[in-house]
DNA sequence: CGAGGGTTTGAAGTGCATCAAATAGTGTGG
DNA sequence: CCACACTATTTGATGCACTTCAAACCCTCG
């Protein structure tokens, strides 16, 4: 079973910019993110464009494909420099009907996702914009359970604003409120937390998940 | 095997109020929902309750608990009368492991359920209030493209605001001004959508769906 | 050096939440 | 059948968070 999806997938890279994927299009190819970010939007109706979702390492982009009617529901835009697994449609569809502990793999991996995006909407409902910020720095760095700890955020700042659900100009002024709550560090894209605890209890009031909010996108490896 | 299933499945009924599964538990039951609204919530961390969603007819609850650790991630409380049926998480782990096209049935509606999540985000993120509403009242309504119809709302519109993530007073206001905007015809519970296509013009904007939003989790019968 | 994108800052406006209180609706016991 | 108690809903007033529009600043790169 290995052999065959390996007989069907192949690595591929794409450059800044390049687009794995469009929104209506039938699937051809589902995609293990191996480095790099990949950044998923939506287009609305009234024609401006949303930012669903930026994917680090590890992540399977169109996955969704596998059920009828066979369409990518995002586009898929390498951030950077990006390489995948691209797997055929065909045969992972061919695969998974025809082994089913690979099916229930996929089926743990759709209801893993599933709580992610439910904590996603928990999320973008209860938490200020600071907190998202400091939800999200907690999440990306793995955070251990007190301590501190500083690190870089993965990409600019106006798409990590888009992926927060926030304005530029929002998410700048909640940086700044973050740092003056809760004495974080700032110096261009490094930022040191200096007591995870007491971030923790910034942010993780308004959720219902478990700190370390678990089911999070932002992985690098995996 | 659906015999199987079927020796391991029990009619059950819920009365108002009546909690079918507690947040953190671990799974013994999945249920079938066959009649009645069943309100799913989750406990926030600072101890306060949000409403996730409200299950009509053809829904599973407690579907996550088929990954470890097994557990439930919500409560699920009867909101009236309800009656199920109650599937053994045993039995229904054990068929899902041995029958393949049972778990690629599964797959499909994890990844639909899915898909109806992305929206709903879209819905938080992007829609105002008023718009939220107009936009349960066509998926509540299964819309035709045009034309006019009218419909009560499901239950009380205390519980509809938390549901579409608003305080009832600003529930009351959004609805108010949806009147003023569309015109729809209000009196008491009852809606009178006076033009679906003006609705569906005023509602669906901001979102990436595409009319009539599939999505939905407001079904009756199914 | 100059152009252009990313980022910050300022000022004003919108939408929703919150607190408070009035009103409508519902079920109960008398 | 009515009065009462209680809840659901509406309405008013105010505040906060985020957005929007505008402009300044900064930094990189040609």
């Amino acid at each position: 079973m290995l052999a065959d999806l390996a007989a069907h997938t192949h690595q591929r890279s794409y450059a800044e910019g390049d687009t794995l994927c469009h929104q209506p299009d039938v699937a051809h190819t589902v995609w293990l993110t191996m480095s790099g970010w990949v950044k998923l939007t939506r287009e609305t109706l009234d024609g401006s464009e949303a930012v669903w979702d930026v994917l680090g390492a590890g992540h399977l982009v169109g996955l969704e494909t596998l059920m009828p009617d066979y369409r990518y529901t995002t586009r898929a835009v390498a951030v950077e420099p990006v390489t995948t697994l691209a797997i055929s449609h065909a045969a992972l569809r061919r695969i998974t009907e025809s082994h089913p502990p690979f099916a229930l793999a996929l089926l743990g991996h759709s209801l893993r996702q599933q709580e992610s995006e439910q904590l996603e909407i928990e999320h973008r409902t209860h938490q200020t914009a600071p907190q998202r910020i400091g939800c999200f720095l907690l999440r990306l760095a793995k955070a251990p359970i007190s301590g501190s700890m500083t690190l870089n955020l993965p990409f600019d700042k106006g798409l990590l604003a888009a992926r927060l659900g926030m304005q530029p100009e929002t998410f700048s002024r909640a940086l700044a409120r973050l740092k003056q709550d809760t004495g974080i560090g700032l110096q261009g894209a490094q930022v040191t937390i200096q007591d995870v605890a007491q971030m923790h209890k910034y942010v993780c009031g308004p959720c219902s998940g478990s700190y370390p909010c678990q089911p999070c996108n932002i992985e690098v490896g995996g």
